[in-house]
DNA sequence: ATTTTTTCCCAAAACGTTTTGGAAAATAAT
DNA sequence: ATTATTTTCCAAAACGTTTTGGGAAAAAAT
């Protein structure tokens, strides 16, 4: 059924690599064939096999990403919009997207070693790094392509989009303060990941410059994958503080659990608490009071990296691409002045 | 720095036919070379390209899933547990996991052809299956392999897996007619798709064999990529009927939209209204209090779809695939006897 | 009427495998 | 010592492209 280069050529009564040139426009065919060719091509159904392609060209025209299923990746939403962003984009350069995920963490190593050595991929896009991470030094030493979607502290040349997590956080704690405020909690991510890690920089810079004191007390970290239940029970934990928290920032990923502790210590979020997430996930905008957050493009992120990791195929060195992106603050109604008793 | 075949062949001073037939186990090797060989391989870090073995063996070990992103596929963390039961059991078999995202609905076909004609990939696992699905018949047209998690109308022999969303639904009224429930409401996904057509059917034979009347009034579908608000403003239709519900079934999906216009009602789940959602998501564990679902088992259904799929790419005929699995109930404190007032 | 240039086309090699169809060498049977 | 059989290996073809390095014909310049 499918027709091929050779048997198209012999259609034609032309050679196979006149057809091939023809079709790929190159100006040694004269205008006249290379029409006929079209036409042919276009009649005939003719598309070149992307396998053999990829053999010639020494390209896959494919890129990969590598996941862990025990990370949770797909809870949270912002990394599926991400997603959709990356494979919308590619497929308009006509490239293929392949996902791999890991039967665990202690496997995410070999997925990625399967696919950059096996040349099955051009390139990587990585996502939740991790301040130490031996997928980032495994793909430098290796000299492959890649971008990251956050930061990692190997200070190789290497190209990077992130949101700017310390900014977002202090902007969150200064508008706090600015309301008021002066004891606010951070209920917070592994600090193993680097993105957490921002954030307490942030939360512990936005109180300093407000001229608040550091409280231990105040801040809680929940375990990858288990933002919920973690945080609920710290949101009570936090709330039987006897000077408990009149304010909390977090990660919208934990909201859930933060407003069910509220809601069963019958307190009004808005009113007698205040919530600042980070990632405007579906929740934020649908909860009853909708929540103000700090919003990141997830989808114009994910059109970013291809560009960004188009560009380091094409030749472009990798140290140019050092990207920190601001989240813009969602004001809603779940932050107010605070309440003086 | 990679070693092909050839180049090994000449360290070892062999054929690339030899050595090529030792590494894959051939008989006609003797056990001292095939041993020699695999030292080598193992020592010169060889790997088979695997765009060469594709291009000859005209497989590319690829296989496929095509979404839509104004579906929301995502949010649907059902689908995305499915997503890594499929990942890690293809990459068992040493398969990879093409996904393309397509840019809109009207260009799902596009991408879906764009893996076929092209053959990016050896088959293709289709979801969120309609009645009437022109994916499904440009597939059986092509004669291509493919597998549907769900079902459709089409006639012609095909393999699917699918949950039995009419048994669920019947059971989850069945068991709430048993609670003394008599006005139990449905809110539902589009009809269009197939899964909400077998709810519906479900619910109302549930309804009949209970002996209860059916009442349109009581029945609501939102749109797809909507569940959420749709769903909080037909609860509160619901509830604002002359004879509201003392009890609704839905899809887990939707609960996030019920729970809050419920606890904006200042209604009691589990003791003024009971409530059954179908999928086992993680809001129903960790809501207060947690609801009863029916369960899905998830990646469970993705690893059978690679198996399904591997048997059709090995010459299994497709109609021998064609199974109904069922939901368990699990059951928590969303559900209680109806409330005699 | 030559020579030079331009236009248009193509044969062959290459990408890295696997499979096919023997052939040589070793072993066994006569 | 032959012949038959088994063991072990390999050359060549094939998968479907693109690129390289010309070469013949046509057009332009002399």
């Amino acid at each position: 059924m499918t027709v091929n280069l050779r048997q198209l050529a012999k259609l034609l009564e032309l050679s196979p690599t006149t057809v091939s040139r023809a079709l790929a426009g190159y100006s040694d065919v004269s205008t006249k064939t290379r029409n006929r060719v079209r036409v042919a091509a276009k009649k005939h159904n003719y598309h070149p096999s992307p396998v053999a392609q990829r053999l010639q060209k020494g390209k896959t025209e494919t890129i990969g990403i590598a996941l862990s299923p025990g990370q949770n990746y797909f809870k949270d939403t912002f990394f599926l919009d991400l997603l959709a962003g990356i494979s919308v984009s590619l497929s308009k350069v006509g490239y293929d997207l392949t996902i791999s995920v890991a039967p665990d963490s202690e496997h995410e190593i070999d997925s990625l070693r399967r696919m950059v050595q096996g040349k099955r991929v051009d390139g990587m896009i990585l996502t939740l790094t991790k301040a130490s991470d031996e997928r980032i030094s495994y793909l430098l030493d290796q000299e492959f392509p890649f971008v990251l979607y956050g930061r990692t502290e190997d200070k190789r040349p290497h190209a990077f989009l992130d949101m700017d997590g310390e900014l977002a956080f202090k902007e969150a704690c200064t508008y706090l303060t600015e309301l008021g405020h002066q004891r606010i909690a951070l209920i917070n991510g592994e600090p193993e990941y680097m993105f957490p890690a921002f954030c307490f920089d942030g939360y512990r810079n936005g109180l300093k410059s407000a001229g608040l004191a550091f409280d231990a007390e105040l801040v809680k970290e929940w375990r990858h994958g288990d933002a919920e239940l973690s945080s609920y029970q710290q949101t009570l934990e936090l709330m039987q503080l006897p000077e408990p928290p009149s304010a909390i920032v977090f990660q919208t990923e934990a909201a859930t659990g933060i407003l069910q502790a509220l809601q069963q210590l019958q307190l009004k979020v808005g009113a007698d608490i205040s919530l600042i997430g980070y990632d405007d996930l579906e929740i934020a905008k649908t909860n009853i009071p909708p929540l103000t957050t700090m919003r990141p493009q997830a989808s114009n992120a994910g059109v970013r990296l291809v560009g960004i990791l188009m560009k380091i195929l094409n030749g472009c060195s990798a140290e140019n691409f050092q990207e920190v992106w601001q989240a813009e603050m969602v004001q809603r109604n779940s932050t107010c002045r605070i309440n003086k008793n």
